[in-house]
DNA sequence: GCCTTATAGAAAAACATTTTCTATAAGCGT
DNA sequence: ACGCTTATAGAAAATGTTTTTCTATAAGGC
């Protein structure tokens, strides 16, 4: 998704895109990675401009509202990686917390209607990608 | 699984199974649900006696060494439900927060070697138990 | 351009979690 | 059963995170 699409969603929920927005959604859209609020702030700041920290925190909200993050708990911290399209799963490295996409969903072949009514599910996968499963953790 | 059981893994790690501790857990290893730390705090004090918000947190920290918890992320608070035994997934009721166990992993027969290493994943599905689908919800 | 109003950002407040400190009791050895 | 060692309880303080408040600003519609 690119962020002319973000920028109509935002404005059919009566949501603007602000030059701060647009930093922060660019270093967000563009890394493949996840980030605690803190660690975006900063990485927006090293890209970009110095942006307040409350607007990372007021982005992830909208964007929450949006649906297009997602949220992940790793080590009691909160980490939010963008989101977009149809159902899918992930795989998450846990030396760069670089996110990759999983198609195809086999969940949706099984009953469930004994345990409850699904409304949805998350699929998550922990590991290395290749980029750091050499000696020294390069990413 | 038991509290003795817990117990023998807390001294095999050189914990204590205190009083308190023993208050706690049979309170959480007995519900079925999930908590947030100040949850599971009250329903203690309510069902037994006070103890100290602290030693919730301790056993909680205590308990994810042991592998015996497994957190959960709903609407940005941080929820516990006790977890042992072998590899399953979890249905979570979205109105009760109770917890089903689910077995059965099709996840093994995948190939996801050109993915990452993984290391291990999760699969969890969200929504209404059978106690919590009537018009009015009971639990 | 003008107007309305959502938003930025600094500061304060609220909230969740961890740490500190001293008294206590769990578990072990005798 | 008794005594010893040390992990733990719990209150209070500290810490860290997230939200709220407030005023100036600028986004977006007309
Ligand atoms: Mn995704
Ligand atoms: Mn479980
Ligand atoms: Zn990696
Ligand atoms: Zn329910």
């Amino acid at each position: 998704m690119d962020l002319e699409t973000v920028k109509s969603k935002l404005h059919a929920m009566n949501f603007r895109l602000t030059q701060e927005r647009e930093w922060v959604l660019r270093v967000f859209m563009e890394s493949g990675e996840m980030f605690t609020a803190m660690q975006l702030y900063d990485r927006v700041k090293e890209q970009y401009n110095k942006v307040g920290l409350t607007t990372v925190y007021r982005l992830f909200e909208v964007l929450t509202k949006l649906r297009l993050v997602t949220p992940f708990l790793i080590d009691g911290e909160i980490y939010y990686t963008f989101c977009s399209g149809g159902h899918h799963h992930h795989f998450v490295c846990l030396d760069c917390h670089r996110v990759k996409n999983i198609y195809g969903c086999e969940m949706d072949t099984r009953d469930f209607s004994e345990i409850g009514k699904i409304e949805y599910h998350r699929m998550d996968l922990f590991g290395h990608c290749e980029n750091c499963q050499g000696s020294v953790p390069s990413c």
